[in-house]
DNA sequence: GTCCGTGCTGTGAACGCGCTGAGGACACCG
DNA sequence: CGGTGTCCTCAGCGCGTTCACAGCACGGAC
């Protein structure tokens, strides 16, 4: 949780009472940080003030949506008026709220923004009879699940991701291992091994002499 | 556009009104009438007014949630108390506008509601025979209460907003405790380890080298 | 056929990940 | 002030994972 506030006071309150409810919570105290600290700290949601200093709420908002940055936004102001809690609505934020506001309002507020706030379904590898689900990070071979080490994974991760494509052994030692230099190209021959053994003998193919490919 | 509202004055000008933006708006008069056309109508949203004849919006709108329906509810309400308010958007709303209100904010409040889309989460979250209801918070697992301390319950709340799916240490580290840099992976492990305790020994899976995963 | 280069695989050892019990730091409360 | 509960660090352990090694299989060139 991420809170953009100026005034000292109710910047602290807020973390405290937010962390208590059981949210890590983050504070900004001017427009500019706010923005980065938006774009760049995966936060769930954002409680944002309106008055800030060097960059309004009205227009953080409106470029964190610019820049297809879609967390769920409260806003928080001072104004009361109509027009402007429509406009910050309009910016982009998701909720409105007039100081002076209740807390226990807040909170339940910010639950129902959370409830909504839905990352969309990563994408799932299919090649052939194979899935690869990278966030649940489940492989199945013809609907059953098949077990795979941390280094089995991210190799067939790599290759399916270049389906029929030759991959060569360096590029597997750079891209699926971290330091190539230390380790032998022949852990690359080991663990097609294990993965043939695992998804079965014709799945990976090799190109004597250039690498790898995986059968479409 | 649904509107849920008894009242046939207030009726007929929220129908004009948003028939004027665009909308194509549908109007009920009473609160199982209301609740059979959200069912049946495919509406992008819905206005309801919480004091109904028949059925009160509160309860509405749990019913609707309860069934699997995630429209967004805008709700209307002559009762401006902060637990009233939250009341309702724990119930499973989306907004909460007192009445008076007024109609510029209404507008921009729907806009905000249709922009985000339907919401996809539930205001209690349930995995298996799993419960928590992040507003009461409180953790049941086969109907039975389980206690849980905060950092225990914002892990497992983090968790079941992602069934099935691998969360790492370090995004745990991010979302659940407050600076990543400061605590030890390790601490992720113990908690883990509680929540194992008294959940069940295989709810949370291990995935050596990538994280943890909630058994769906 | 021989020879060489490349890739495959069984064995085994070192490593490091994750689990756990113990206990210290800290806050809260009577 | 001690009692209680929570949070988190630490150290030790078990064991799965990773990878080097060496011997073998196989393909291609001649």
């Amino acid at each position: 949780m991420l809170v953009v506030e100026d005034e000292a006071r109710l910047a602290a309150a807020l973390q405290r009472g937010l962390q208590a409810e059981g949210f890590a919570v983050d504070v900004a105290a001017t427009g500019p940080a706010g923005l980065d600290a938006a774009r760049h700290g995966g936060y769930d949601a954002m409680v944002l003030d309106v008055m800030l200093p060097g960059l309004s709420g009205y227009e953080l908002v409106r470029r964190l949506r610019a820049e297809q940055h879609w967390l769920p936004v409260l806003m928080l102001s001072a104004k009361d008026g109509e027009y402007d809690q429509a406009d910050g609505l309009d910016c982009g934020a998701d909720d409105y709220l007039t100081k002076p506001f209740s807390y226990v309002v807040l909170l339940a507020r910010l639950r129902a923004l959370l409830r909504r706030g839905a990352p969309e379904r990563p994408t799932v590898l299919a090649v052939g009879d194979l899935r690869l689900d990278p966030a649940r990070r489940r492989v199945t071979r013809a609907d059953a699940e098949v077990a795979l080490t941390a280094r089995e994974f991210a190799l067939l991760d790599y290759l399916m991701r270049r389906p029929g494509q030759v991959v060569s052994k360096v590029e597997l030692l750079d891209h699926v291992w971290d330091a190539s230099l230390e380790t032998a190209p022949n852990a690359v021959e080991v663990y097609v091994g294990y993965l043939r053994r695992k998804l079965g003998r014709d799945r990976l193919e090799t190109v004597r002499g250039a690498g790898y490919r995986l059968a479409t």
